[in-house]
DNA sequence: TCAAACCTTGACGTAAGCGTTAGTGTTTGT
DNA sequence: ACAAACACTAACGCTTACGTCAAGGTTTGA
């Protein structure tokens, strides 16, 4: 599936002393973005990225400013976003860059960081909910139930005791 | 494995009145915890709870204080824990429930708290990390990609801009 | 007493994001 | 010219946290 080698042809011909791009092996890619072959081989299965061309052999060619797009993939993919939403947020390597891309780009990505705001409140919420919590169990166990288990280490009474909730089990 | 039937038989006679600590049925506790009986049959699998007893006819039977184990297992699971980190915060059910003495049950309950306290105090600090990172890229980008890309909604320079990091690509 | 509702133990299915052969062809350096 | 290094496709494997039958036993309320 050659995409347009008349594109190509245009850009040498009007680009001559063109920043000479040298086409990168999907083994180069790799290791220009710290990822592996196979890792590539699926984004390209998830139309995230795509090589250039082939060579007559096959292999797969890349320009090099896919070090950028796979960089920018593996970025996001640490801040926890799914491939899937990876490729809502960049678009589909298919798609290519439509005029109206940029502007459609920024607000996707305005609406996703308001997300990901709440998401962040939210769980802070809960972890200082956890945290009181926490901070009152060990208040009555160090109160409580330590010295009762002090008092009485083999008489086990926490059956019946309201504190025995601390330490559920 | 019964604990210590002893106890048991003690506690009875010397509280007829006990609190009737009614058992719950499997599907009592799910609807309790808002959870699915598959998922408390699987929490049981990786030893994180364990019925106090079973039916004549092979019911599980939890104890009312199962329903706090497993909603801090459920709340820590929305905090993106691992059921094996999980594990490992909140100690295996069955060395939770093992005839050591209430000393040292009770020491157990008390590590754990502690270590429950710090490693909740670290994703607090990381959240609200990101929360401070997430609000700076959303202030450059409505102060200045968003008017970009209105000012200039067909041209594509976001790769010589420095801040085209807030919106990788 | 009997049906509805609930429980039991398997055991297979699922989604994501690759890892890992297997068997074969391609480039590259010497 | 030939071996080493690299790439190709196809396809199965793995993990986590359950969902979802299947084929039966158990409780419970009318």
């Amino acid at each position: 599936m050659k995409p347009n080698n008349i594109n190509t042809l245009e850009q040498e011909q009007l680009l001559p002393a063109s920043p000479a791009d040298k086409l990168l092996t999907i083994g180069d890619l790799a290791k220009a973005c710290n990822t592996t072959v196979r890792s590539l081989r699926y984004y390209e299965e998830l139309d995230l990225i795509t090589p250039e061309s082939r060579s007559t052999g096959g292999y797969r060619l890349y320009v090099s400013a896919t070090i950028k797009r796979v960089n920018a993939i593996l970025a996001l993919q640490a801040l926890n976003y799914s491939l899937e939403e990876i490729t809502a947020l960049l678009g589909k390597a298919s798609e290519g860059l439509s005029s109206t891309t940029r502007k459609r780009r920024v607000a996707f990505t305005q609406t996703t960081l308001v997300n990901q705001t709440q998401t962040v409140a939210e769980k802070l919420t809960t972890l200082q909910a956890m945290q009181a919590e926490l901070a009152q169990r060990l208040t009555v166990l160090t109160t409580h139930c330590v010295p009762c288990a002090e008092a009485f280490p083999d008489t086990d009474c926490c059956e019946t005791c309201p504190h025995s909730t601390i330490h559920w089990n």
